[in-house]
DNA sequence: TTATTTCGTTATGATTTCGTGAACTTTGTC
DNA sequence: GACAAAGTTCACGAAATCATAACGAAATAA
């Protein structure tokens, strides 16, 4: 395979591990590993050079190998040693990937990634605000924060404005996320001191 | 790249493989590679050196690499053998994933490779950026994107450009996509926050 | 080159959300 | 039980956010 054929299929994303000679025919193997590293960022890149002179080069002008080989190798060791690493590369890529991060607390389930939010597998509207409040109480559920480290926490450092702001948000949220209004589940109020997320969920029924 | 740096990019999960040499500048490879064991248990490592003598301390010293190759090897037996390891690679990461390049929610489905859209079978013609875009999205349905972060994976990291830059396209998308413009169903909008893939398509009539 | 398409920006109007004030309710204390 | 302090609820206007169209610049193709 020369060089722009195999820049070509790299980019499309077939390859997991690319490595690039210095002598390959038809394109400089700097310049395909430097324009490789403009469009693939995670693809590691080997690079193989015949003189250790060039390895200067490679490192020095920043084209984005990860790492470099100087030939000659012998051939019969490296090619079972990298038929296993394959193996190994195909486990690791083939590893499913981390779950979203979800949250659940009883009915309440809240996933960061997509900003969703559902009560019994119904999904619940909620504002940019609502929300970010909400991941903030649940991903630290029973912690007491005051309004001031709210406004600050979600709001901003910089955010100056009143306290009784939270409230108003606290009330809308709990309007869309507690199934009883007058006793509230998730979102409880610690007199004096600010509010919790509840982490005790005594029955829910 | 030597040791030390090598080092930190691999421990922040850059690599997939790592090669290390016994004789790399900056530190000692051996010591390299158990450091990178106590951190990393997953990713392939293999040891290159110029001594066979060296070899018994690789494997005997336990240090956790999980090949090593003698110096010299031979580059032409090496360059025909690579060939035939891409077209395993090729195979391998082809075969796993053919539902991969082509994504379909309900009445629209997009060919990654083709490059090609349709909307009940009727092909849509998009510009670059405008399927670009797309397919960030339906790559990760659901998962919602704020606008710095669209400019970011499909325009570019360098790329520094107003966030309305991204409206205008999602505008120019919806007009071409969405059967419904006032009620869109495939890019929401989430406000104040960005944009996303309709992931439930509850009734697609 | 010229012609054409695509892209980024600007401007305007529409929509949603947010912050605030006021009235009302609850809690804790005397 | 009365009072004060703290919290709740509601509604409304302001501010922020978004949709859309239009236009010129830039990129691309002829």
């Amino acid at each position: 395979m020369d060089g722009d054929k195999g820049l070509l299929r790299a980019v499309s994303g077939e390859f997991q591990l690319i490595i690039l000679d210095l002598m390959l025919p038809g394109m400089n193997g700097l310049e395909i590993c430097t324009r490789l590293r403009a469009e693939l960022s995670y693809i590691p890149i080997l690079m193989l050079t015949a003189k250790s002179s060039e390895v200067d080069r490679i490192v020095g002008l920043e084209t984005g190998a990860d790492d470099y080989l100087i030939k000659p190798f012998s051939i019969h060791e490296l090619l079972a040693r990298v038929k296993a690493l394959f193996r190994r590369v195909e486990l690791l890529s083939s590893r499913p990937q981390p779950a979203d991060k979800r949250i659940v607390y009883g009915k309440l389930a809240i996933d960061l990634e997509k900003r969703d939010v559902r009560i019994s597998g119904v999904g619940v509207e909620l504002t940019a605000k609502e929300f970010d409040l909400l991941a903030q109480f649940a991903a630290n559920p029973g912690k007491v924060y005051s309004r001031k480290q709210l406004l600050d926490l979600v709001w901003g450092y910089q955010h100056d404005g009143y306290e009784h702001t939270v409230n108003s948000h606290i009330n809308r949220l709990r309007g869309k996320i507690e199934p009883d209004r007058n006793n509230p589940q998730f979102l409880l109020t610690v007199w004096g001191v600010g509010y919790k997320f509840n982490d005790v969920m005594e029955q829910q029924g």
